[in-house]
DNA sequence: GTTCTTGCAAAGGCTTTGCAGTTCT
DNA sequence: AGAACTGCAAAGCCTTTGCAAGAAC
């Protein structure tokens, strides 16, 4: 199986004034720390997406002693400031990828390998705008997700 | 936020053949138990997409003491056997539709209030072929997924 | 009779939360 | 000083699994 998921357009403004609660710790005070920056700037140097444990390896090395519980409430700060974005794959932990680094992207993955690749369509941009026309969506964060079976997943079990 | 998913091709054969291990229970019996079938009959006769819990309850009415482990075991072997579909959007419970009723569509989920609406578009086709081509992908039981933010959570253009 | 299916309860994985101490403006 | 942020551990949610009993072929 695949997903294919299409970055259709940038998410919030880049400023920290996101309308997370107190739990994420950036609503008000619009702080940001150093396990914050710490986290930030591992998504931004990853190549790929990284998952919530990743990040907190990475972020422990620069920042040793930083909590999992630290790296999750900054990731959902930074998604909630637009800085970053969260990506879900069925049941498979949640991967990080920092905004704004790249242009809008697709990202396939395939569930069987659970590879994640990236590209761009301009087919979903026409997609997304007829969607947005035609049912008053506004995927202004969105993106696109297909699922099927990638080539080497299909070459595999090739032989049904 | 929404997604929208386009359900591009139906999966694999209606027949029990699937390749799901013991723990599901269909792999190389494939039988066909009357809770099973009350799964997927409940799935059928849904309007639109139901949680492992609510499948539960309604299979719970039809026969008294079946358990919530058998639901989602049942699911899972409906699934692998393309008689039904799982979907998941974002940290929300997995969704579940019947496959093979209707014919493929795409879905639109709000993440804010959780609604899923459904529609077709040819363009998702077309998207799928490229990606086909382009990348090898074999899209055969995906779908597409689109975030956003719909009209009503919106609190905008109100037009369906 | 053998193999698959179930119920119940317990476990699991990922993520969030409570709380008290620490850090930042 | 006062509000945010943090670490640790515990809790939570959805889903899966172990096991013995029951049902299907």
């Amino acid at each position: 199986m695949i997903i294919i998921i299409i970055m259709l357009k940038a998410e919030k403004n880049t400023n920290c004034d996101c309308g997370c609660g107190p739990t994420c710790g950036c609503a008000s005070g619009k702080r940001c720390s150093r396990r914050r920056k710490a986290v930030l700037q591992t998504l931004s140097e990853a190549k790929g997406h990284l998952t919530a444990e990743q990040v907190y390896r990475s972020v422990g090395q620069k920042l040793p002693g930083t909590g999992l519980a630290t790296v999750y409430r900054s990731l959902k700060c930074l998604c909630g400031c637009g800085k970053a974005r969260e990506l879900k794959y069925g049941d498979r932990p949640a991967v990080y990828e920092a905004a704004g680094v790249r242009s809008p992207h697709g990202h396939l993955l395939c569930l069987a390998c659970g590879a994640v690749r990236e590209f761009s369509d301009p087919a979903a941009d026409r997609l997304r705008e007829r969607l947005a026309a035609e049912y008053g969506f506004a995927p202004q964060a969105g993106w696109l997700e297909i699922r099927g079976t990638c080539a080497r997943c299909a070459g595999v079990k090739e032989r049904k």
